[in-house]
DNA sequence: ATATTATTAATAATAGTTATCATTAACATA
DNA sequence: TATGTTAATGATAACTATTATTAATAATAT
């Protein structure tokens, strides 16, 4: 995950990191956009879509593979899993027990050299549930 | 997963199904495309694409919701895993006990209705961990 | 201060997928 | 068997998400 080359902390690196700290949430790439250019009216979508990525090489943020696209990251680095609703697509957290002990299991039975895993959760979010908004901003 | 619509059989239907029942692996639109096309020169990409989502609606094959793009589908439906190798793309079974016992869990901690989950493993297969190919057919 | 080099904005290009629509084929019914 | 109804098709345009290109610029090292 780590990448050993020298990291330039521009203004547009640096407040797209403080606005994913902030978030909360696990914003897609546009919504990302949207609120670092309320900053920075000038910043260009491929500056944050390359920050991005640059960013989660480093380590500093973490890219969620288990959600489709567009593509979310995530400011908290700690281990959790998400549930993403399927109706409105937003993904939210899951405090839960790893489930780690399996990976030797999988590495048993596979002739694959296993690196990790891919684990998410989907369903109806608590306002869908309740056939609130069908928003979809993302696939 | 059904639907209950009514399903007419054309020819390029049953290509479709039969070419991914035949394949073992588990082809993405565009590899399954070239394969049906063996068959039925004339077919569209768009009737390939649309035939796959009408399919796995009807649950006569499988989406599989693991992998990135471009999608892959599947003509196995029992339940199991599936690795893919970071390298070259490619997606293999993996038969393993299944995991649900966990989804009660979830279904605990979350405000969710929670519906299901996605679950796949990565890492490199058996080819490109001996540094062979880099074929990488999608991503 | 200056040199070096990563980073930027703008934009063109690309991949993958979906929508549109006029034509055709599948199936039910007469 | 012919006919009507409706789903499905092929062709293609449109679209979404993402990556590549490039000349100009800003961040850090010297």
């Amino acid at each position: 995950m780590e990448k050993p080359e020298k990291l330039k902390m521009t203004v547009q690196r640096r407040v797209i990191l403080e606005e994913i700290r902030n978030a909360g949430t696990h914003p897609s790439t546009d919504e990302l956009y949207l609120a670092v250019r309320r900053r920075l009216p000038d910043i260009s979508m491929a500056t944050v879509y390359r920050n991005l990525e640059t960013l989660a090489e480093h380590g500093l943020i973490r890219r969620l593979w288990e959600v489709g696209a567009p593509r979310r990251y995530d400011g908290e680095l700690r281990d959790h899993y998400h549930v993403m609703c399927e109706q409105c697509n937003r993904v939210d957290d899951l405090s839960l027990e790893a489930v780690d002990g399996f990976l030797d299991e999988v590495r048993r039975v596979s002739d694959y050299d296993v690196q990790g895993y891919r684990l998410g959760f989907y369903g109806l979010c608590p306002d869908c549930r309740r056939g609130a908004p069908d928003r979809r901003p993302a696939a």
